[in-house]
DNA sequence: CCTTTGCATTTTGAATACAATACACAGTAT
DNA sequence: ATACTGTGTATTGTATTCAAAATGCAAAGG
């Protein structure tokens, strides 16, 4: 007689588990970019040998998280301005493609939600709040790189996005990019609704563009206001 | 006095080399799609341990060569049909930015490069040189990307060629293609030497559209064939 | 006082040793 | 015969050990 089990058992191996850990340590801070990664401490604290902390570091150092400096140790990695004017252009061109994909994959409950995500902004942007408006942000941008079906570009949306934000350059909006970025936001759903491929990747371009370019302004601000 | 050296010595990391050879393997098809890679053994063959060779699998896994199955080795990366056609709108995005941004970057002295590959590639077609074409045609992509000047695009853009590669998903086109890509390229030499970045950008991500459709079917055919 | 050099210490890199898991195959029962 | 189970073997995963390189610091020299 076959017995039929509800659920798997599935034991994480310790690899993953480490580098979910040091990917969280990255995007919380508790690692800053620039700072050197201890083996040994780091090893002692998680309660593993050094080993399999030196194998997920490895792994790390190919998602460009981390430098890794021969004999010298590893660093979490530090963008400077110009190689985050060079990884903008391309998270705008993958969720570019996200858009013309989801026009043709995505459902119209699935645009729906995203409008529902867009309105939810929208009150957010009209009370203030910009925590929660990142957040709704955030996940409005990653429901439409899901809406493309694509698990490859799925996966390396989610690295550059980790590798901008270990970085720190997701910065607050000035009121007046902060409006605009709303508004295109209007422009984008509307293309997804009307199924307007050429539109969509078109306005996600935009948007990211002009997106990079706030930050790297407020950025140099910021830089500015420090001396 | 102080005395100057005209060059570093830079003793390539053992890491880097391993992570080289192996990625040679992988390219030149000693190590195929699916097959296993024994720890102990290729460690032997090297000539090192098997605590260096993990460490550059870890990574080779990170770059999606590898698939690395816990408790049960890794093994040499098997693309379905479904994900390479993730993958070909994911390059044809990359290329299409690189193309947009080699208008602004470029100097005339490379977009004059630039169209003597397709005029060499022009030759090759008219004499029905396949593998001199192919390998000039990899060139001319390499190229293009590389005028965009934007080192995370050409790293990406390698990853995912190196993905493709290793899937032998790079095929000999039927005559017809074979017609169409030369006239394409035609095309998007024009629009560079124009410094015309939108058109530049919807001719690439048409021609690795069509690029992929054609190789897609290609592949069916020959599959067919072995039945 | 600043730079350079030598040495002790710390940290990283690689090999080895040990443990845990998966695999192959033979034996057994149905 | 087939399917299950148990056992030995091979392979992977982790810890430990040893070697090599980098770092910090103090002493020597300009």
């Amino acid at each position: 007689m076959a017995v039929h089990v509800t659920q798997t058992i599935h034991r994480k191996s310790l690899h993953d588990e480490i580098v979910a850990r040091l990917r969280t340590m990255i995007e919380d801070g508790t690692l800053q970019p620039g700072q050197k990664v201890p083996e040994q401490a780091l090893a002692g604290q998680m309660g593993i040998s050094r080993t399999p902390l030196r194998e997920a570091l490895k792994t790390l150092g190919a998602e460009g998280l981390l430098v890794l400096r021969p004999n010298r140790g590893a660093v979490v990695a530090v963008l400077t301005e110009a190689e985050i004017g060079e990884l903008f252009p391309i998270i705008g061109a993958l969720e570019a493609l996200a858009a013309e994909l989801a026009c043709a994959t995505a459902s119209a409950e699935d645009i729906a939600a995203l409008r529902d995500l867009h309105e939810t902004m929208r009150a957010e942007h009209a009370r203030g709040d910009e925590v929660a408006y990142r957040r709704t942000n955030r996940t409005f941008h990653a429901r439409l790189v899901d809406l493309a079906d694509n698990g490859a570009l799925r996966d390396y949306y989610e690295q550059l996005h980790r590798r901008i934000h270990a970085a720190r350059f997701i910065l607050s909006k000035a009121p007046a990019d902060w409006d605009r970025a709303v508004a295109e936001h209007e422009r984008i759903v509307c293309a997804l609704e009307a199924r307007d491929a050429q539109s969509a990747g078109q306005l996600l371009r935009e948007h990211l563009s002009v997106t990079a370019a706030d930050a790297m302004r407020r950025a140099l601000e910021r830089s500015r206001a420090e001396e």
